[in-house]
DNA sequence: GTTTTCATGGTACGACTGTACCATCAAGCG
DNA sequence: CGCTTGATGGTACAGTCGTACCATGAAAAC
């Protein structure tokens, strides 16, 4: 069988149990388990639960972005620069099935992130900067704000965004009261 | 020995263990060791593990809270709604180092609050509803909005603050970049 | 046809983990 | 004085963890 569509059901199984149970509940034995394989298997295409950690991070890292990109292109063409901005932002807010999928998964990961200096830098998640970049570009663009601010409050809208999501996850409001706020600050820029 | 003040300590010893190598590093013998005490006494102390958790959350709170407080109280008399608002958000910005050793542990138990359905509401930590709410008030009160959007702006500015916190603490910026960030959108809503 | 390589299974090992159990010592109380 | 109670130490137990090791079958290469 293909090595690297094995390595992608494995991931994925890990995934799932992030996503369900977070990741310290993520053993080789319970992986193996969830992706119908045996535990030697997981060992085989992953030497060790650190490459299997880091490979599952990548994919969901893939997943996100992919989400983004189809979000915005769902926006039908030609696409303002507020929808793009509203399409990224609310590609990464928890509405949805898929979106509370993929940030929750994410969060799980939050901790071991933070707790592993060079794991965010190096192995792919250099994500959000770019996305700041591309935010603070499509707001000069739609003149929602002065060109020179543009990074500041891209900056402060995906931070916003972030933080509803977190909102999102904890229970403190639901997902269509996170998009009510993030709409309300959009609006606000765009006249 | 006082039965509260041997709890708190080894309870602090829990949390720096939190902060520096994350909750996952936090075995029973870990914390004693860190507390200079025997694993046996943290048995005592603690009945269990989960117990000691919640105990080092909720002292995690106490000094949260304790931390806006003296923020605040520390602009001067009297404090003006916009000094109440800017207080208390940068009181929970990682920009020193004791905001980021608040900030950076309870990120450590994170994962762990929303792997566990009611940790959060159970135990002490309905504190960002009333954070919340106390901003919208301030908010309305220094006219920086409509007081019917006070509320949704409180939001935003919390979700933005607790955003730009965790890019902080991931190593995208550092707590200068973060507070001119949020200060940016502050002085924008104080005319 | 033999041999090497790849893919897979099973299992054992040592190091942890949380928790339970037993012993000891001091203090207070009858 | 004797006895109970609270505080502490040490340690054992059962389970789980990541990883290493050995075996086997199948296919491919020579």
């Amino acid at each position: 069988m293909d090595h690297d569509v094995r390595r992608r059901e494995i991931g994925e199984a890990l995934l799932r149990i992030a996503y369900a149970k977070g990741l310290q509940a993520a053993s080789m034995r319970e992986v193996a388990a969830e992706a119908g394989v045996s535990l030697r298997l997981v060992q085989y295409y992953f030497h060790t639960k650190d490459e299997l950690l880091v490979a599952g991070l990548a994919y969901l890292g893939e997943q996100l972005s992919a989400r983004v990109e189809s979000h915005i292109r769902a926006l039908g063409t030609p696409p303002t620069p507020r929808g793009m901005v509203y399409g990224t932002l609310t590609a990464i807010l928890p509405t949805d099935e898929e979106s509370r999928r993929l940030t929750r998964t994410y969060a799980a990961y939050y901790t071991l992130v933070l707790a592993t200096p060079g794991m965010a830098t190096e192995h792919g998640t250099a994500y959000p900067d770019l996305l700041e970049r591309f935010l603070a570009k499509q707001l000069a663009a739609g003149g929602a704000c002065a060109p020179d601010e543009s990074a500041t409050v891209a900056a402060g809208l995906l931070a916003m965004t972030n933080g509803l999501g977190s909102s999102v996850l904890g229970g403190q409001r639901d997902g269509a009261a996170a998009l009510a706020v993030l709409t309300y600050h959009l609006d606000r820029l765009f006249v």
